[in-house]
RNA sequence: GGAGGAGUGGCAGAGCGGUUGAAUGCACCGGUCUUGAAAACCGGCAUGGGUUUACGCCCAUCGGGGGUUCGAAUCCCUCCUCCUCCGCCA
């Protein structure tokens, strides 16, 4: 969520930014709102303080009079307290109230875009960043898509899936298997030379992790929720892994802290159904190398850039034509400031495939997970960013369907050590 | 899963109903001394909120939540976590 203080001083800012975001007059009320309840929330504070600090020092002369043996005189003091108290409860409710309503108000208000950010309604309207300068890639005719490819070539499955679990749960098998593991572990170690330490993350999280990171109370919907011990499996490695510095300070002399993780992904994904969502398009499971940063404030666009670089340089060695797109007011995600997605170019279903989102999150983040760095004396919130580097189930498809021959599938040469096999052939 | 024990500042560790946001030690940051360093000595050293031009003052926080009391780190309830023993187990 927004700091307070900032939606104090830059009222009119914050209110600009929801109109990139195509938030009408109503929208645009939740600020002042905001405001107005944090006016409330002092004066009730204040109040609530003087009153405490009353009660504090009568509880402090009783004990000295009942010492000195002077027990009418407290008694007295006693009945005060009393009626001290009984004034503090109500005040005590009424700021309880007033704090769930700020807290309603305030996770109701997105961040504010970055001033580059596009004005834009839907995924139409974001901006084509840096388009694929090469051709596109033209299959001849006979090529068929990744759902036909994996029949073909017996590489996944996922009939098998719907079996054992449901729809959306693909089953990898042979060279499949084989090669889904090579892309996992062929990001991690471009990461980790990148200098980014290695996390392997718990796969289910608790409901402060979730809220954390913004996953509550915005989107419960998306993940699945283990009922009997109150646990969410991880829509992304996001919420584990940038859940690890909630609540600290970070001594400045640490930063930047770099981190990537891989897991799998669990999203319910609930009504999507149909051509678009196809074979691994839109599964409910997948696997995700994700990189997560925590900067200083005045570097996370830099660092925003080096990740951009990061991700470019991933899919430049596994040879795929993509793109990149700055998303729109419209497109971009509750609690980003600025997103990059990458796309891959599907060549037998001849379209975009989103396979990564790169975002800077500003103090959106950190200010909910109080994940802070001492500059001088003063106490800062860091920055926080992350990015997929990479998504497995799509990057999968358009490899299969881009690198199909009529002698198999060719393996890109950086993966050829991890797979241990240059083409898939059919079994 | 069963039985017992414990959760206090960055760490270790006192306190077990009153002026204790919390002794002491270590770590850390200043300073004195020293050619320099170490040692010694002196000082500082939690987070959040309110208020103030400022110095400061006030409130909350001793695993989380609730309760008893004029007053709770200290007593009670509850949840969580950790340790020991038993059971189960990749």
């Amino acid at each position: 969520m927004l700091e307070l203080n900032f939606l104090r001083t830059n009222t009119e800012r914050v209110k600009e930014g929801l109109k990139v975001r195509n938030y009408d007059e109503e929208g645009l009320k939740a600020v002042d709102r905001a405001v107005s309840l944090d006016d409330s929330r002092k004066d009730v504070q204040t109040r609530l303080d003087n009153l405490l600090a009353e009660r504090n020092a009568l509880s402090k002369e009783i004990g000295a009079l009942f010492k000195s043996g002077k027990r009418e005189e407290a008694e007295q003091k006693r009945s005060r307290v009393n009626e001290v108290k009984e004034e503090a409860a109500k005040l005590e409710e009424a700021l309880r109230e007033v704090k769930i309503q700020l807290a309603e108000a305030l996770y109701s208000i997105p961040n504010v875009p970055h001033p580059s950010v596009p004005a834009g309604n839907t995924d139409e309207d974001n901006e084509v960043y840096r388009d694929w300068a090469g051709e596109l890639p033209v299959l001849p005719e006979g090529t068929q898509p990744h759902w036909e490819l994996a029949k073909t070539y017996n590489i996944f499955d996922l009939e098998l899936g719907t079996k054992i679990t449901g729809s959306g749960f693909p089953l990898y098998r042979g060279q499949g298997a084989r090669l889904q593991r090579a892309l996992i572990s062929f990001f991690l170690d471009e990461a980790v030379k990148a200098g980014y330490e290695e996390i392997i993350p718990p796969l289910l999280v608790n409901e402060d992790s979730a809220r954390a990171t913004g996953q509550l109370p915005d989107k419960e919907g998306q993940m699945y929720f283990v009922e009997k011990d109150n646990l969410y499996l991880i829509p992304t490695a996001e919420v584990p892994v940038t859940n690890i510095y909630r609540d600290e300070i970070i001594d400045p002399a640490q930063l930047p802290v770099k981190l990537t993780g891989y897991t799998p992904c669990f999203r319910r994904e609930a009504g999507s159904y149909g051509a678009h969502v196809r074979g691994l398009n839109r599964v409910h499971q997948f696997d995700k190398v994700e990189i997560v940063r925590y900067e200083h404030p005045d570097k996370s666009y830099e660092a925003l850039e080096e990740m951009l670089a990061h991700v470019a340089g991933l899919l430049d060695k596994l040879e795929l034509p993509y793109r990149i797109l700055r998303l729109c007011g419209g497109d971009l995600g509750f609690t980003a400031a600025l997103t990059f997605d990458f796309e891959v170019y599907s060549a037998a279903q001849q379209r975009w495939l989103e396979v990564s989102s790169v975002s800077n999150f500003e103090t959106y983040q950190s200010n909910r997970l109080k994940l802070r760095f001492k500059d001088g004396k003063e106490t800062r919130l860091l920055h926080t960013l992350n990015g997929s580097a990479l998504a497995l189930a799509r990057i999968l498809a358009a490899l299969l369907e881009n690198n199909q021959t009529p002698e198999g599938i060719v393996i890109p040469k950086v993966l050829q050590s991890y797979t241990g096999f240059d083409r898939i052939t059919a079994q």
